[in-house]
Formats: structure tokens, sequence, C-alpha cells
DNA sequence: ACCTGAACACCGTTCAAGT
DNA sequence: ACCTGAACACCGTTCAAGT
């Protein structure tokens, strides 16, 4: 009762079988490598979320001590790191048809998917951007489409960072909610038709009418095509830029300054 | 040597000068109230990083005890929801001058100040997105603007968060820099020649071109009109998005679908 | 009602020691 | 070279106790 039953299981197991077959409990334990070390670890951060990425669990998931990760990896700071870039290798860098701006945006849409398959991770992402072999390449791809489109290399920085920062920004975005937490007795579905019960809390009703009126809106953005409106209008804005430039026409909105 | 030389003084002027005027140790130690905790509290997330906002340094700032502080708030992330908002009241919500595009721009410029202002909340303001008064009506005013342009409720709620998306993640976004640390030799400015010794690390330079290219440029981003820049070509796409659909028009760069 | 000290269940990481 | 256990310096938070 107060001992650790899986922990007495395991070195029970362990004693017992140990010798009578050595290579089979070789195959249940593959070396540690610092590949299987960054593969282990996002696993876990998709299955269970950033909270749960801790050395130490990350450890114990490998059936190791903890220090036998610092071995193969400077510290926690790295490890994330190769895990982004191992994420980042699953976007699709590949050329796709139509002009610049199609392809701007097959390639932003695969890193978007890429992110949104690995939520936990993506969360994490910004706070200290360190690019690795993948990250570079699709800076590479991103930044070598707009040179060719036209911009001007300040111009393919700025474009490369707004569409950078959008997406990876909407990950980074929760669900949004006001202070008081979300009422939990919704037993059928999300299109309920009084979703104001979240958002009235902090503000009466008649100081918040525009608020009120989209309300049922807000919380579909993440699920249905909120990503790709953005994205569309950042795309378009930026052709209409480059139009504007070759053209000797200011695109800004109201050149107030 | 071995004890903790500030604690001891701490407690000898506590003993030493209690009595004497306590009017005055009064006037050192204002009451502890939930308001004062916020504005210590940012102001201390300001001054010395995120990292440093720590309950047990919070108090020790405050002059109290960790454990005093439970009582005025529930828990950290209570705290930092309190902080957000005592943050956003900063953000300009009065009418402005031009169309809608502009008093847009006017809006997210003020957010986007603020958020500059305090670079430390703005890195955790994403992951969990609990909105007080403050940011409430910084969200009734965008809608609000977007409605009364002509954009549906869907639309509005998408530009929302589009908008909202790009600025918070601009802010979260750090320094773009490679798996290896940079360079802390360059002594006179950020203008270098050869600024690729921070990119080409990860991957060799014939294999970057475009990022060799525009190398000198993309850490100018931050500090240059860099938000700006995105955050109009953002406008202009929802510009032209209105217009089309008045028009009859699909604004979809490539209607693949 | 408000504050305190001690303690709990964690972290990441250093260190000295094992093989 | 690689792994381990013990320990250090932290966290946020609970609890029982003080006033």
């Amino acid at each position: 009762m107060s001992q650790q039953p899986s922990a007495a299981r395991a070195r029970f197991d362990r004693s017992t079988w140990v010798g009578v077959d050595p290579s089979e409990d070789e195959q249940r334990r593959p070396p540690l490598t610092r590949p299987r070390i960054v593969r282990t670890a996002l696993r876990l951060a998709d299955d269970r979320g950033l909270v749960a990425l801790t050395m130490r669990a990350l450890a114990s998931e490998l059936e190791v001590s903890p220090m036998a990760l610092y071995n193969h990896v400077r510290d926690k700071d790295e490890l994330v790191d190769l895990m982004v870039d191992l994420m980042l290798g699953e976007v699709d860098c590949s050329a796709s048809q139509g002009d610049w701006a199609a392809q701007l945006r097959a390639l932003v849409c695969s890193y978007h998917q890429v992110l949104s398959a690995h939520r936990g991770l993506a969360r994490i992402y910004s706070v200290g951007v360190r690019l690795g072999p993948h990250g570079l390449l699709i800076m590479e791809r991103t930044l070598g489409l707009l040179l060719r489109a036209g911009f001007s290399a300040p111009d393919a920085a700025n474009a490369f960072y707004a569409l950078y920062t959008y997406t990876v920004g909407f990950h980074q975005m929760g669900r949004i909610a006001t202070l008081d937490a979300p009422t939990p007795d919704s037993g059928t579905d999300d299109q309920l038709p009084r979703p104001m019960a979240k958002y009235g809390s902090a503000l009466p009703p008649e100081q918040i009418p525009s608020v009120v009126a989209v309300g049922a809106h807000l919380d579909g953005v993440r699920r249905k095509g909120g990503f790709e409106y953005g994205l569309d209008a950042l795309l378009t804005g930026l052709r209409v830029k480059l139009a504007g430039d070759h053209d000797g026409v200011p695109s800004r909105p109201h050149s107030s300054r």
C-alpha cells in the first residue's frame, strides 16, 4: 500500500529475467542516442503537453537516469531547439505551382499544418528562436520566393518576418476567454445560441455591443479558415505593395507621416 | 560569512526602530493590497524580466512573506492575468481620425507600443489569454470599427483575430538566430558587413544564398518599421477583401478550392 | 481577516563517484 | 565514454498556526 507498486514490479521483472535472455532485454532498451532522446521528447510533448516535458519525465520515459540525458544534450534549451528542428523537418519545402504568392501560400500553409500537429511545441516556439538546418531551409525558401518575386532585400526581410510572426503567433494565441472560468455546463456543442456568458463577466453587455454581436464567431476562428483568412489578407497586401513599388505609387493605407 | 547578511540586517533594523516612530515605519510599508501587488509585479517584470517574476521575489520586493500574496490573489496565473489587464489599460482606445483602416491602424499601433514598453509581459501574453475589462474594451473597439466598416460578423471575428495574432506574435518572436550562439565580438554596431557568421553555422552558405543575400536586414526588422510593414499589408488585404465582398468578386489570391 | 514559518512535491543542473 | 545517486538552489502552493 505504502510502497510504489510499479517500481517494485519493475525491479522484480528485471532481477528475475536478466540472464535468461539478455539480448531480449537489450531489445527492449535501445541505446541512448541524441536522435532517440529528441524523438522521444517530441512525442512526449505531443502526447502530454508542454508542461509534462520535464528532463526527469523524459528520462523516466527512456528508462534512464535524469543525468544520462546530459551526456547527449547540453541543457533543456538545446533539447527544445533540437525538437523544434525535428518538427520543422516535416514542413514541405518542395516547389509548388502558381505564382510567387501561391507558392508562398503553400509553404506557409504547410508550416501551419506542422505546427497544428505539434501544438505543445508550437507554444514555446517563439521565446528564443534558434534555427537549425530545417528552419534555415524554410527561411531560405521563403526569402528566395520573395526575392525572385521582386522584393528588395529589406522588404523581403520585412515580409518574411511578417508571415513568420503571423503564423507562429497564431499557434501561440490560446482561446480567447475572460477572467471568469468558462462555464463547463454546455453539454451539446460550441454553436450555442447564448455564448455571452463567457464574455459578459468582466464588463456589462451594454458596454460591449460589438463583442456581443460577434461573440459566437470568435471561438470558431481557430477551427474554421481563420488562419487562411489572415494569411490571404497578408499576401494580398504584399502583392499590392510589390505592384505599388513597381509603379512608383506608395501603397501605404494612409501616408500620414 | 555563512549567514545571510541582508536578512540579518533587516531583522536588526526592524527590532531597533520599531516603537520609536511606528507611523514612519507604516509609511515605508504601505498596506498590502491587490492593486499594489499587481503594480509591483508589473514593475518587477519590466525591470528584471519575466524569469525574475517569482511569487517569492515579488513577496520580498513587497517586504512580506510569500504566503501573504495568496490572501489577495488566487494563484500566479491570476496574478499574470491582472498584470496583463493593468498593462492593457495604457492602450489608447479613444477615437481617432481617418477612415476605419486608419483608426484601426492607430489602435493597433498603440497596442504595439504598449507591448513594446512591457516586453517581459508581452512574452507570456499569448499562452492563456484571459481578458479583463481593459482587454475587452480594446476588443470591443476593434470589432466595432470592423463592423461599422461593413465586415460581416464572421469576417470581423477573423480580421480581429488576425490583427491580434500578428501584433502579439510580433512581440513573442525573439531575435532570429541559429543554434550557434551569436558572436559577441562585434564591437561597433549592427550594420556589420559580414553578418553571416551567425546564419552560416547550421548550413553551408552555398545552400542558403537568399538568406545570405538578405542577412544583414533580418536583424533590423524589429527595430525599424518592421511591425508597421506587416500591419499595413494586413490592413491593405482587409480593405481589398471588403471591397471585393461589396463587388461580389472573390478576393482570394488563388481560389484553388 | 490577514499574515507567518515550515513543509511538500516538484524543477534544472552540478558534482563526485562508479563502470 | 557513458551512466548513476546524492545534493544544491530553486519553484508554486498547502497547511496549521499565530494575531
